[in-house]
RNA sequence: GCGCGAUUAGCUCAGUUGGUUAGAGCAUCUCAUUUACACUGAGAGGGUCGCAGGUUCGAAUCCUGCAUCGCGCACCA
């Protein structure tokens, strides 16, 4: 018997040797499988930030998708998993701006190849760090065919992607009202906004004959068109166009009557001034009006020059100032200063979005979202668990065009051109536009680049080479996408979007959504509340295989884990006692290599046909994504009822030799059946195990075949 | 406001199409100690399944309403 099962199991002795041994193997390699005509499987692995180090959710998509993986695998099919790195756009610029803030400097006035290039270099570094960590993490992908987004084929097709759609008229540039960030100076599509509730100061302000009620009397000095409901009777004396002499801000100006049914009668006093540079509301009413916007707040926060003698002072420090002013004036009638509204924050920063408009690139969303809901709607996608279904059918249904420019270094460069005179865009792949085709101006390159989730949203087909490599023959539409619950927006749905107007095809048929892993308390990890569980803390304590079964075990799709250390713990002692069994069973069937199940006593064939029919039993569970009960299935039957029964049963049959040969070869049957069942989700252990098997066939366990029937 | 979840043992959660006495892990308590394994074994306690109705021979499960928590979307100045 091997030295080594005397000791206790020792997964840092064992998990590189063996990972090893996989990689050495090529069997990660679907280009090297047992059958090459087997059906094939594919999973694209989420590209994995390349701006820090694996967090524990990572670690959770990582053993989600490796026992998939593992499976599919050992059933035969010619599994490929494509691991991949992202470039994570505008993520990875916070992290480097937060560092470049500690060391004194700041990304402004930096000259921008130099920015990205030291970005290039962070991400690059970190990337290595990365990749090491999904292997601790057992990850049997494929890195031959690993994916980086800023690889030249990737930015190749997306550019191309880009120009088919500015020829197919998807993809416009436009003078819209944006978010906008004064912090991070870029603006945003809809989903990068987070709403926060807040308490804040409602000012009721004469203007002229009526009162207006704002919360952000800093951006009202241009506002020259009040504006009511057209049924309201209590201003039925008022005509639209009508001009109104009065005195504000800054001294008296003219207003213009304007009816809207925008105009919620019922709010405040029935009537509102608007401000349609900032304010996406006003935008709105203007546009359908037709009347000239102005801007009032730059882009840092600032005031221009119509706010007069405010001119230059930041939104914050001016708002009081004014107040003060007005009311000197005596056009404060009163403050609500109880005033409960939701306004709309930038997600990483928290600071407070203000709208402006600016030209920039936008995709016409609704053509590519009503085929989308065919395909949802139609069943071509699954979606686990169900009701994600729902709510991407309902943002689907209600979808507004994507704002796809941004104005960070950090990115794949927008290939445009844009006119220095009237504005207008061209998409230009070849950098061979020179003019105009508009109005014949001289014309500039964007600076911008894109969201990162316009390339991320192609990933399924850039990274199988789309269009004519063997592998997006062979491989695409993909299997199953696997991701966190939270990015079913700005991922799943845009990749179906963008996948089905590429390719003609679904990208995937199966989504599996797997929800947030929270610390055992319950709650979201973040570093300022110090409680994020750094994975390969856990790993290294207590083994990856533990950490794994603490990952699957009971963890639902879509629900989010609290990750207690205990769980991992017990997982921890349920390894051990897979060793300590193999221990007795090999220590016990030296001999038994040659009797026959049939011959089985009563109990033993018993035990025999209960365990295959738990074998069909979690096949079936398999193949519907139940991870989380073939998990504790497993470890529930390999501990009390293989160890605890079936071993104590023959320790008797064994020592008194009656029946012992009978009771010898359910023991070595079961171990040998059930390393196979729980390497999916146990790797290092099982095939450490199975190395030390007196098997005929020597193959590793990776590539054994799943034990479902007679075995 | 609209939508989506959740509510089951002290804690974290399972519970498939309605069907015996509602399960698991951890925690707690009692007992065991020459053995594959103390990283152990045997056993125990603990739940009016959020509340109120309804459908049914039968409901944790289906329907209606309500409450609490969480999330998403849209917004009113």
């Amino acid at each position: 018997m091997n030295e080594k099962l005397l000791k206790p199991y020792n997964p840092k002795e064992t998990e590189e040797r063996i990972y090893k041994l996989w990689e050495d193997s090529g069997f990660f390699n679907p280009n090297k499988t047992l059958d090459p005509k087997a059906t094939p499987f594919t999973l694209i692995m989420p590209p994995t930030n390349a701006n820090g180090s694996l967090h524990a959710g990572h670690g959770l998509v990582m053993t989600i998708e490796d026992i998939m993986v593992r499976y599919k695998r050992m059933r035969g099919f010619k599994t490929l998993w494509l691991p991949g790195l992202d470039h994570a756009g505008f993520e990875t610029q916070v992290v480097y701006e937060k560092k470049l803030e500690k060391e004194g400097r700041t990304r402004f006035g930096m000259d921008p190849k130099e920015l990205y290039k030291e970005i290039l270099d962070f991400t690059l570094t970190n990337s290595k760090n990365i990749k090491s960590q999904i292997k601790k993490m057992g990850a049997s992908c494929d890195w031959s065919r690993e994916k980086f987004t800023l690889d030249d084929d990737v930015i190749k097709t997306v550019h191309q992607t880009f120009k088919r759609m500015y020829n197919d008229n998807l993809i416009y540039r436009g003078n819209k009202i944006v978010s906008w960030c004064p912090k991070h100076q870029t603006s945003f599509s809809d989903l990068e906004i987070k709403d926060e509730e807040r308490i804040d100061s409602l000012y009721y302000l004469k203007y002229g004959p009526f009162t207006i009620a704002t919360s952000r009397p800093e951006t009202k000095f241009g506002d020259k068109y009040v504006v009511m409901h057209p049924e309201d009777a209590r201003y039925k004396n008022y005509t639209e166009g009508q001009k109104i002499k009065l005195e504000w801000i800054n001294g008296p100006i003219e207003a213009t009557v304007l009816k809207d049914e925008a105009i919620d009668m019922e709010f405040g006093t029935g009537v509102m001034t608007i401000t349609p540079w900032h304010d996406t509301a006003d935008f709105e009413i203007a546009e359908r009006h037709k009347i000239e916007k102005e801007q009032v707040i730059d882009e840092n926060g600032k005031l221009l020059p119509i706010a007069g003698e405010f001119t230059g002072e930041h939104i914050k420090k001016a708002r009081p100032l004014i107040i003060e002013k007005l009311q000197k004036k005596g056009l404060v009638e009163k403050i609500d200063e109880n005033y409960k509204h939701v306004v709309r924050t930038c997600y990483k920063c928290g600071t407070l979005i203000e709208p402006q408009i600016k030209s920039q690139w936008f995709i016409k969303m609704k053509p590519l979202a009503e085929k989308a809901l065919e395909k949802i709607n139609s069943g071509e996608i699954v979606y686990i668990p169900e009701h994600y279904k729902k709510i991407t059918v309902h943002w689907l249904s209600n979808i507004m065009d994507w704002n796809i420019s941004r104005q960070i270094v950090w990115g794949i460069p927008i290939p445009a051109k844009i006119c220095a005179k009237c504005g207008h865009g061209m998409a230009d792949l070849g950098n061979t536009i020179k003019k105009c085709d508009k109005c014949s101006g001289e014309v500039i390159q964007d600076k911008d680049t894109f969201d990162t989730w316009f390339s991320s949203g192609q990933w399924p087909f850039v990274t199988l080479g789309y269009p004519d490599s063997p592998d997006f023959k062979t491989f695409y539409p993909t299997d199953v996408m696997e991701t966190a619950g939270e990015i079913i927006f700005f991922w799943v749905s845009r990749m179906i979007m963008l996948g089905l107007y590429i390719t003609g095809k679904v990208p995937f048929k199966t989504v599996y959504l797997h929800g947030l892993v929270l610390d055992a308390k319950g709650l979201k990890m973040s570093k300022s509340k110090g409680n994020v569980i750094d994975p390969l803390v856990l790993t290294e304590k207590y083994g990856t295989d533990a950490f794994r079964m603490g990952m699957v075990v009971g963890n639902t799709p879509g629900t989010s884990l609290a990750l207690a250390e205990d769980r991992i713990r017990g997982y921890k002692n349920f390894a051990n006692k897979i060793w300590n069994v193999t221990r007795f069973v090999l220590d016990n069937t030296k001999d038994a290599d040659n009797f026959d199940p049939k011959n089985y006593d009563e109990e033993d064939a018993k035990s025999e046909e209960e365990l295959s029919s738990l074998m069909k039993e979690i096949t079936k569970e398999m193949d519907e994504f139940k991870f989380y009960i073939v998990a504790e299935k497993l470890y529930h039957y390999f501990w009390h009822t293989f160890a605890d029964i079936i071993i104590e049963r023959s320790k008797k049959k064994i020592l008194e030799n009656k029946n012992a040969d009978s009771a010898k070869i359910l023991i070595y049957r079961h171990l040998n059946i059930l390393l196979k069942a729980l390497h999916p989700f146990m790797p290092f252990v099982t095939e450490e195990i199975w190395s030390m098997m007196p098997n005929k066939n020597k193959s590793l366990l990776l590539i054994a075949t799943w034990p479902n029937q007679n075995d």
